[in-house]
DNA sequence: GCAATGAATATTTTATTGATTATTCATAAT
DNA sequence: ATTATGAATAATCAATAAAATATTCATTGC
C-alpha cells in the first residue's frame, strides 16, 4: 500500500470510529486531523470533503454487504430456493443488528443518501443483481420456472424491499419480521417453483441464525 | 344533519381548503375559525386540538380509499385475481395521482401519523382486512390454493407495500411503477394459484385507469 | 343554562446573532 | 517539486430573543 493509501485508511479509520460513536454532524475535521496528527488543510489533500469519507465508508460498508451476499451464493449442497432464503435473511438480520449496535449509521446511511443519490441506487442494483444469479442459476437446474429472469428478479426485490431497510418502515421486532418474511418468502418461492414440484413444497422457516450475520 | 355536525363540517371544509392550499403548519387557527366567522376560542368546542381537525380529514380519506377497495371486491364477473390486481393497481394510482395533484397531502398525512401513530396501524389492517376478503373467497372457490390465508395475506400485503407508498421510497414515474407492478403481482398470482391452472396463467398486464383513479 | 367570545397564557415558530466548523489557499518546510 | 501548514474565508450551526400561534378560560350575550 502507497503512502497516500495508508494515509487515507488512517483518516477513514478515525471516521468510523468518530462517526458511529459521536455522530456525522459532531464529528470535525479538526478532530479527525487532531486523530492522524496532521492539520485540517491536509485532510483535503485525501478528500474532496467531509461528506466523500462518510460516502467512502458507505461504499465499503456495501460492498461487505454484497460480498456477504456472495458467500451465501457459493455455499454447496443448497437449492436455489435455500439460497434466495439466505440471502434475504442473512440481508435483514445484518441490517438490523447493525443498527440495533450501531444506530449511529442509519443516520451516516441518511446523509450519504441525501447528498449522493446515485449511492442508494447503485446499492440497490448490486442487491438485485445478486437475486438475478440466483434466479437464473434456480432457471437453468429447472427448480425455478421463469417466463423473464430480469421480469422475475424485479418482483422477487420489489417484494422483499420492507425486509432490507426495516428499521426506516416499521418498529417490529426481528422476531415479527422473521416471521413475516417467511410469509412471503413461501409465497414468492411457490410463485418461482416449477408447477409440477409444488405441491411438496413446504413453507419457508426461519433459518437458523449465522455467525456472520451477527458480526459488527 | 344536527346543528354542531353542520359546524363540524364546516370547519373541516375550510381546513381541507386552507390545508391543501397553503399546507398544514402555515394554517392558523384564527384563520380557520374567520373562514366560519367564528372566534378562535369556539373551534374548541369542535375539535380537541389542531391536530385533531387533520387527523379527522386523514380518517375521512382513508376511510374512502376502503371503500373504493371495498366497491372493486363488488364488481361481478371478475376471478380473485382480477380483484386483486385491481385494487393494488388502482390504491397505487389513486395515491400516486393524488400526491402529484394535491403535494400537500404527504405532509399532512406525515403530520397524522407522527402524533397520531396507532392511525398508520388501523390504515394498514383495514387494507389487509380488504386482501384477506379476496384471498378468502379465492381460495374458497378453488382458484387460489392457500395453506393459512392470514400467513398469505401478509405476504401479499408486505410485498406490495413499495406500490402503496410509493412517493415515500423513490421516485419512480407511475409507468414505471405500473411495470414493476404487473412482474411483483404475476409472481404473487402464481404463488397463490392452484397448481393445476398454473401452466395457461399468462402475466399480468397494466389495466386500463378507470374514471375513479383520476379522482381528487 | 348554553353558545360564543376574545383577552390571557403557554407553546411553537421564526429571525437574529454570535460561535463553530468546513474549506481554501498563500506560505513554509522538506 | 512535493507535502504540509494554519490563518483567512465562507458556510453552517446553536443560542437567544422576538413574534406568532395554539389553547384555555373568565366573561358576555342570548
Amino acid at each position: 500500500m502507497s503512502e497516500p493509501e495508508k494515509i487515507r485508511e488512517k483518516i477513514i479509520d478515525a471516521a468510523v470510529e468518530r462517526f458511529l460513536h459521536y455522530g456525522y454532524p459532531k464529528t470535525t475535521i479538526a478532530e479527525l486531523a487532531g486523530d492522524c496528527a496532521m492539520s485540517p488543510g491536509n485532510i483535503y489533500r485525501f478528500f474532496k470533503g467531509k461528506i466523500d469519507i462518510a460516502a467512502e465508508i458507505a461504499r465499503r460498508e456495501a460492498l461487505q454487504a454484497v460480498e456477504r451476499m456472495e458467500a451465501v451464493l457459493e455455499c454447496p449442497y443448497r437449492s436455489s430456493r435455500q439460497r434466495l432464503e439466505e440471502v434475504v435473511f442473512a440481508d435483514m438480520r445484518h441490517t438490523f443488528h447493525l443498527l440495533e449496535n450501531e444506530p449511529r449509521v442509519l443516520e451516516l446511511a441518511q446523509v450519504v443518501v441525501q447528498e449522493r443519490p446515485q449511492f442508494q441506487i447503485e446499492s440497490l442494483r448490486r442487491e438485485r443483481r445478486i437475486f438475478q444469479r440466483i434466479l437464473r442459476d434456480g432457471a437453468q437446474t429447472g427448480e425455478f420456472v421463469l417466463d423473464n429472469i430480469t421480469h422475475a428478479t424485479i418482483a422477487v426485490h420489489s417484494a422483499t424491499l420492507k425486509y432490507r431497510y426495516t428499521q426506516l418502515f416499521t418498529n417490529q421486532t426481528l422476531e415479527e419480521l422473521e416471521r413475516e418474511l417467511c410469509f412471503v418468502l413461501t409465497l414468492l418461492v411457490r410463485g418461482l417453483t416449477n408447477p409440477a414440484s409444488q405441491e411438496a413444497l413446504p413453507p419457508t422457516e426461519v433459518p437458523p441464525e449465522t455467525e456472520l450475520e451477527q458480526a459488527v
